[in-house]
DNA sequence: GCGGAACTGTTCAAAATTGCACACATGGAG
DNA sequence: CTCCATGTGTGCAATTTTGAACAGTTCCGC
């Protein structure tokens, strides 16, 4: 299977230190922005430490968290393909640790270092099958079930090994961001979800797993039964 | 500009011609499956003429567009990054004509011929921009504006240089499912943008770029005045 | 030119969601 | 300790969206 390659000892990290020019590493506290929707896209980013939130801000002054990143995830790719200025506000969900690489040395490198052109490769490959599936779970999910799937995802986030279902500290403003609904909205979830043991609450976060995944996979309709009422 | 690139002679279609073995061409009709949502996915598809569509269908039976795709657009790239099931259902929109190249056969390209491997990347690139956009136009929009957003892009679908404005042929309840809502919400908002002239609608349909253009953004409240009633 | 199949136009009650308001908790900064 | 900024718990009316029904249109094959 080509999937599982020559688990080949190329290791990005470790290989982006090796770049010549074009290339620093900035740390970043906790809330502070790496760069702002509408900057000059010119260069790629790599986490070597942290997570961030990806935001687009609407016209009418809605925002949107579209995507979070952590350890090991590139962002601001965009610019490869041409595209001028960010689309999105990228700000650091906690203390970072990241390295900027200009858009020329990353095409460079894309160029002439096969091997990790095919890491990145696969990187977009799998940040594409992402944002789809949360296209469709938009698309097809009521806002408890997104909230529910969202839940599940960021317990696993980050993990390399310990899906320890352990989630860092975001607020409900935040989550109503990225679940595309109302914070009063969240709020009655997060409660109803406490309620039943789906998630445990208190300083940190857990999760429930098996349980706040029946919420996700629940048949919409167990007995089969018409739940509306009887028409006039 | 590395993206202006050096308007290079590449060709993609051409040169997939030249791919030796694990390469076939096919046409498909109007309407015909290309591969079904849960097949093994062991191939990458180009389209060489046509247009498809792709959908996914919920637990619940919800059929949901994810995106559509045109002449020089690939699709099914998903398995090159492992993924071992095709997680939607691909059908032509139009006759088709579309190549299908082996997940081996495409990573050895990809491995070997640079020059294709970047205009892949590109094209994975723009699809990334694309599906999130998508995204957040779910996460922002009412179904109104979505409706009007999706009517401008396949105005546009296929163009190369001709904006010229008109839509195919699609039903309402397409429709529905690439907006994500329902048929009658659907039919209202033609309707009504049929009204007001921002299409015309008879065999084919046309779309006036401008008008429509102000329904996406159109200022929330121009007057700035509270239009929610009075609370008791 | 009949019978369908598929699509469109329209309606409406039920359900989901939004937008706010307001009270309360918490946790620094001064 | 007190004040202020943030975040949480709730309630509720207004609004939007869903889901389904039903009649009217086309278009096609026979």
């Amino acid at each position: 299977m080509a999937t599982a390659k020559k688990k080949q000892s190329f290791n990005v990290e470790t290989f982006l230190t090796t770049v010549n020019g074009g290339r620093s590493l900035s740390s970043y506290r906790k809330n502070q922005k790496i760069f702002n929707q509408g900057d000059r896209a010119d260069s790629v980013f790599y986490i070597r430490e942290g997570q961030v939130k990806v935001c687009v801000i609407s016209k009418r002054g809605k925002e949107a968290v579209v995507a979070l990143h952590g350890k090991g995830d590139f962002f601001g790719e965009g610019c490869l393909s041409g595209q001028p200025l960010r689309l999105a506000t990228v700000m650091a969900m906690t203390d970072s640790v990241i390295m900027r690489l200009d858009k020329k040395a990353m095409l460079d490198v894309i160029h002439h270092e096969p091997k990790f052109s095919e890491k990145f490769m696969s990187y977009l490959l799998s940040r594409n099958a992402r944002v789809e599936e949360d296209l469709v779970d938009q698309l097809f999910n009521s806002s408890e079930k997104r909230l529910a799937r969202l839940l599940l995802l960021m317990a696993n986030f980050g993990k390399e090994e310990k899906p320890e279902l352990v989630i860092p500290k975001i607020s409900q403003e935040t989550l109503a961001e990225m679940v595309g609904t109302t914070r009063s909205r969240i709020n009655t979830f997060m409660n109803k979800f406490r309620q039943l043991g789906f998630i445990d609450y208190n300083g940190h976060m857990k999760v429930n797993y098996s349980l706040m995944n029946m919420v996700l996979h629940e048949t919409p309709e167990i007995g089969g039964g018409r739940k509306r009422k009887e028409r006039r």
